[in-house]
DNA sequence: TATTAAATTGAAATCGAAGTCATTATTCAC
DNA sequence: GTGAATAATGACTTCGATTTCAATTTAATA
């Protein structure tokens, strides 16, 4: 019998289609099923039935007696990232191809995570990719209590082995590093995101120690929060307090715009005439003609790729050890950096 | 008694808990729902119980009875639009502040928005957000058999009633247009997004009356992708085949920027001394110092409001008529135009 | 204290598909 | 044509919560 639901319209159950059909509920969900025992002469019967009575089969139900809800919850931050529209249609087709959907969270403050994660064990989601979010051993032990797999995009937890996709940040900042090096600056400063970002402390302390590998020591460091507005104000107080240096490193491409248009706009210096600067991450303006910034591009679309494939391993076999895959950007020599 | 899932771990259910807190099933059903008949001293049992054995309700489980799965899809286009993350975010807390989650479906090619229907219908959605996809009459109506509320975002469907948030459109354009009329511009250029898309089509269109108005006829449309080549595209073809303009009227700002760049870098020409350029979103990098873009800025945090109101609206009343609701943006008087 | 009204409680039905298991229909080999 | 092996089928149970309904307890009133 066709229940009828909140707007009083029927819902068609595969008892209707049985019904309809002649046959049993239970062939009803074989036939909807692939690789399952039916007879031709069925699923067809079946398949008339179920296309006359405009039938579906509810997803939900399935999700509750296969304990499987085929859903990855991603978490993603809601400060703009401007990686983050490729990286989720990415990271959502990848998924797609592999039958799984796309549940999303957002979360900025740290004091959100208790609540996001109560919603998480709630939805029964098979996996987790993490975006955003800064994860303890504690976070992550919740996660292997409840048989939940994760992956963990661009950060990490030290000390505690889960699955991350990284792109390498060591070798990304080296390469760009030299290439400062090697084109003749001397005189370094490095902007550096947040310091509640792990991305931002490696990108700035590989940035270092590779300045230091070259006899460069005592490099300012100037903090912003890796929006464009604080690249701007991070070059201002540079200015003020340290004059024009020759090279500006930069922990993301966003704050290296905006050093950019400091320099060109409110102090009138020419890029890369009078000062060199780079940025990380290869963010789509940063190919703009008015830019051409020099930088390290993450492989985007890879990374995605690696973090579903890594997921959907972990969701099949559980069993499999926690894995960190490096994958290395590609070094774009910009207009932003003598030649 | 506990069942073990695919892990190997057991499941806690709300039997588990009523064994524990000695009380019966519906009991603890009733102390995790908010306003039901429990006395304070079961409450608390239950919830001592459920503490200890980590116990949280099943939201699949939920769905199936209550026939609401709590979830609204929203349709994003895999096409990276800058106005996306923002967007994508504010949709996902208002939805969340209302308890919905976000189910992400992805959409490029016209040819998988049946495939992406169909698997809405499974997911039982509560309610649709479109931002991308192109609806007719034919979908709107199907999502009306199912009973399922959809709201467009900045999109319509021609003499069919449906909800939907836009941001005027006219409106916007007509200021720009008169901006750019009144600080002296005579020779008038329209690069338009693409002909399949309906917010181009309004825009260009609304930009080629209101010139009309003024008097201006004839004024030559170039067509782009809305991306940023092909916004330097159209200004290339556009010198070639009518030398420099006055002005340059974009269906977007992301085109407006191509546009820009294109004139500086490989014209040499000066924005806004020998060229103005308006776009139209208000994207952040329109308001870098780099550009400081002349152009309409989308309120995008009360349109997506807007659009989680309306859609809310018809979750909970089934019968309200469709709406369409319509948010002036906001003229930004930038660099790119003559003061 | 007796009586009525209100608040709690648990047993049982329900949501809609998947899967187990025993039964029946087919197919195949001889 | 018979028996064995295989395929197909349907009855029934299950997933884990919500909710109805009748029974019971508690509180309120006379």
């Amino acid at each position: 019998m066709a229940t009828r639901n909140s707007q009083g319209k029927k819902r068609v159950t595969s008892y209707d289609v049985a019904r309809v059909a002649g046959v049993s509920q239970s062939a009803v969900s074989r036939a909807f099923r692939p690789g399952l025992s039916v007879s031709a002469k069925t699923r067809e019967k079946v398949m008339r039935a179920a296309k006359k009575l405009g039938y579906r089969p509810n997803a939900i139900a399935r999700m509750l007696i296969t304990q499987r809800s085929g859903m990855v919850a991603v978490i993603m931050s809601s400060v703009a990232n401007h990686a983050y529209p490729e990286l989720l249609t990415r990271i959502t087709e990848h998924l797609a191809a592999r039958g799984a959907k796309v549940l999303l969270f957002t979360l900025d403050a740290a004091d959100q995570l208790e609540n996001l994660l109560e919603q998480l064990w709630t939805y029964q989601v098979d996996g987790v990719i993490a975006l955003a979010a800064h994860f303890d051993h504690e976070e992550i032990e919740q996660f292997e209590a409840h048989n939940i797999p994760v992956v963990l995009y661009n950060r990490q937890v030290p000390d505690h082995p889960v699955n991350t996709v990284n792109v390498d940040h060591s070798q990304g900042v080296r390469q760009l590093v030299d290439l400062l090096v090697n084109t003749g600056n001397r005189k370094f400063i490095v902007f550096s995101g947040p310091t509640h970002s792990d991305v931002a402390n490696d990108r700035r302390e590989f940035a270092l120690d590779q300045l230091r590998q070259h006899g460069f020591t005592d490099v300012p460091v100037f903090y912003g929060d890796y929006s464009y507005d604080s690249g701007r104000r991070c070059f201002e107080e540079c200015m003020e307090q340290h004059g024009a240096p020759d090279a500006v490193i930069c922990s993301n491409d966003t704050m290296a715009i905006g050093c950019i248009d400091e320099a060109r706009v409110h102090y009138g210096m020419n890029v890369p005439g009078d000062l060199s600067v780079v940025g990380f991450d290869g963010i789509t303006a940063a190919f703009w003609s008015g830019y051409e910034l020099t930088t390290v591009r993450q492989p985007v679309n890879q990374m995605a790729r690696a973090a579903v494939d890594i997921l959907m391993e972990r969701i099949e076999h559980p069993d499999a050890p926690p894995e960190k895959r490096v994958l290395a950007g590609a070094l774009i020599k910009g207009k932003t950096t003598r030649a």
